[in-house]
DNA sequence: CCATCTTTGTGCACGCGTTCACAAAGACAT
DNA sequence: ATGTCTTTGTGAACGCGTGCACAAAGATGG
């Protein structure tokens, strides 16, 4: 298959590509629903309809992992949730610490979806400190002074942090010296981690001003966003040129 | 389904390539610091440092929208804010509708970063009667009821689901209906919609499985990264073709 | 046992996104 | 004005991801 020069790739994900892995959590959605049916096998087709995919792409995810599937039959639905799960890692226990027990840390904790697979809320940290003792989700809130001590304790290698952005980076310092090494962060915040450390940001301003975005784009079809404009859009302090390139941007837009 | 009479390929947005656009925001919000820091240029390599990324990834994505920097200096903090701010729609107000009011639709109602940059909440939305006319955030909830009319009245384009998964694709389907262009789900659904209708889905279930896979490698680097296992995976219903004890996993894994 | 039919697994080509490296452009000092 | 120095803007190469299209594999029926 492979030319076989070199056996060390720069990807170091085991040959599977970073693309595929973030299907994989949608595959395995649409098996464990096919699975709960008690539907026994599911064609690449059906499969991949069900995960909002394309067939091919699905197939050729799939075979990173093996040949799991049956020619002219299809894939065993209990078989490819078991290695699925396997591949990601939900075979085991995840202990998971939130830090940040606002709006957004209390309904993540509450959040049913958390616990479903192999994840475990294993505790829940504030700064403030008449959050102490509260129970979240059941769960009494711990104190940040402790962060170090509870991460340790529970094992936790992957911390969600939810506090204001101000603390986000502080806060990921801490829990990487205390052993995290996956963060999911919700903060509006760039973190800088060392290497070795993952880091994932879900960003709810940042998807709401891409679909804008496109929303503006749709809606100005015929109502140009023009470079230069009726309002007073604060000026360039010495403009020495204009716009110099002319087809950046058409002054017209064709309706 | 009245909608969607122009298809439009979807790829190419006015010459701004999707990952470009998804990054204007990270910018924005580095030069938005920067202005409040009253720092009057910027060059790309701050700015790059700042927002995370390469600073030749950040000229090119700014070479998309324009010749704005000058050279030997960079770029005019103020200019680009409001330069990104206009691309990305964010000069004007955009009317954003909740539907589903449980615990992180409560969160995100009370979110502040949502009103942040031309995002106004300008509707709760429940299927719960009990909810309705309750405030959150200082808002009243409405009743799904009148889903169509809220949309119509308050004139919103972009949806928010945060309802349970089950519910997620009927919500989508009257939202579409009612005139919603733009749905952000946190549902983990796979919702259908038709064209010119975009999607973006927020999946913390997701992120942490990704975050798990590269836990399981970090830490399993000397562990057996066989495919192998000495514990009962679900077997195939037909052991017709059950790969034999000896050999049933290719020995050639590639890299 | 052979023919046929279904579906997988994958070689290949293409397009997008990233990165490098450098010439052009402008600021600034002399 | 001229030279130098800084930083942008971009051409070009490269790598990754996607989708097509088809041969191989195996089930199924005669």
């Amino acid at each position: 298959m492979a030319t076989g020069r070199t056996h060390r790739p720069a990807t170091r994900s085991r040959g599977i590509p970073e693309a595929t892995v973030a299907r994989l959590p949608l595959y395995l959605r649409a098996l464990t629903a096919l699975s709960e049916r008690s539907v026994p096998t599911v064609s690449s087709e059906e499969l991949a309809t069900a995960a909002g995919v394309n067939s091919a792409k699905l197939r050729k995810d799939f075979s990173y992992l093996g040949s799991y599937g049956t020619r002219g039959v299809g894939y065993d639905v209990e078989y490819l949730v078991y290695q699925i799960s396997r591949e990601l890692g939900l075979t085991q226990d995840w202990p998971v610490a939130i830090v940040g027990i606002g709006n957004l840390g209390a309904a993540l904790a509450n959040y049913g979806g958390f616990a479903s697979r192999g994840f475990r809320v294993a505790a829940l940290i504030d700064a403030d400190p008449a959050m102490a003792g509260t129970p979240v989700a059941g769960i009494a809130v711990q104190h940040t002074d402790d962060l170090d001590r509870i991460i340790s304790d529970n094992g936790v290698s992957i911390g969600v942090i939810t506090t204001p952005p101000g603390a986000a980076q502080q806060v990921c310092d801490r829990l990487v010296a205390a052993g995290v090494t996956s963060i999911l962060n919700f903060a509006p915040t760039v973190l800088s981690v060392p290497e070795g450390v993952d880091v994932r940001k879900v960003d709810l301003s940042i998807e709401l001003q891409i679909l804008a975005f496109h929303e503006q784009r749709k809606a100005g079809e015929d109502a140009p966003p023009e470079g230069d404009d009726p309002e007073a859009p604060p000026m360039r302090a010495t403009p020495a040129s204009r716009k110099g390139p002319d087809g950046d941007m058409p002054a017209v837009m064709p309706a």
